[in-house]
DNA sequence: ACAAATAGGATAAAAAGAGTCTATTTTATC
DNA sequence: GATAAAATAGACTCTTTTTATCCTATTTGT
């Protein structure tokens, strides 16, 4: 009953490009440090997120990560979901997992409510609100794209 | 960012006992059959359940476990932090997880509020609620206390 | 005394989670 | 074209949690 370190860690380097002029690219290792994340770890997260198309790569050097979307049109719950999948709060409520109390099951309907709430709270907050809301960042970590 | 099949049969267990007139025994086998649970591991969940005042075990023939408390006052919540503990969605969130981003870190308010939202809807939900929009319990499977 | 029931400890297999390492590919720049 | 910086990909390890199973005690109604 708790999210991944990578879907923490995923919110973590997308709240901090948002705080960035929007292109602003930061390399893996620049992102591991500003973030707070083991820097290998990072590597599958931030991979997750350009499968995800909520990033985008650059290769070579001077590459970097930067947010491929508006930060203010993602939300916490599409850059959690990139990472962990959909959310689902109980096997049951996986289509085809095959319950055979699905139909009848009194519980069931309290799990897919519970789980929308859940889904709700997160797909209203927009990685932008969460940005502007963050200390700005120290700008002697970034590098900027027109250096 | 899923319950423990723990938790879900534990919410089965008390429906069950709840769609039952109140102070009915019903054996652990009884309730693995009529729950769908795997009979040892339903001892385990049994005993948390115990261990949380939620149900009351009697030993020796005719013994069993019954609802200790009237359905309608114990949530859903109630019986999956029984078993799984407190719901916390993030390490960040628990006290003293030593989360260094703690105070300034602008994601901590979201994962908070989910949380919130989540325990909200299943502290609203009566386990006395779901039972009696279960159907009816097959007779024969039901040892009456006064038999 | 006996039998039926729960309590609880020990064990174990399987899965998930978290993190590391290394080789490969891409690409800007000299 | 060579070089070096950077992302990509996947294999690998280690630990913890989950999901059980089994066995021995303990309780208790008849």
């Amino acid at each position: 009953m708790q999210l991944t370190r990578a879907a923490d860690y995923a919110v973590r380097v997308t709240i901090h490009l948002a705080t960035l002029p929007p292109g602003t690219l930061v390399s893996r290792s620049g992102l591991a440090a500003a973030c707070d994340v083991p820097i290998h770890f990072l590597s599958k997260v931030l991979q997750a997120l350009v499968r995800a198309r909520l990033i985008v790569a650059h290769r070579g050097p001077s590459g970097g990560f930067a947010l491929a979307v508006p930060a203010d049109r993602v939300s916490v719950l599409r850059v959690v979901e990139a990472v962990e999948g959909p959310i689902t709060l109980n096997a049951c409520v996986i289509n085809g997992s095959g319950c055979n109390r699905q139909g009848w099951c009194p519980a069931h309907n309290v799990w897919l409510e519970a789980q929308a709430a859940l889904a709700d709270v997160l797909s209203n907050a927009s990685i932008g609100m969460l940005a502007s809301a963050a200390p700005p960042p120290r700008q002697d970590n970034v590098v900027y794209p027109w250096n």
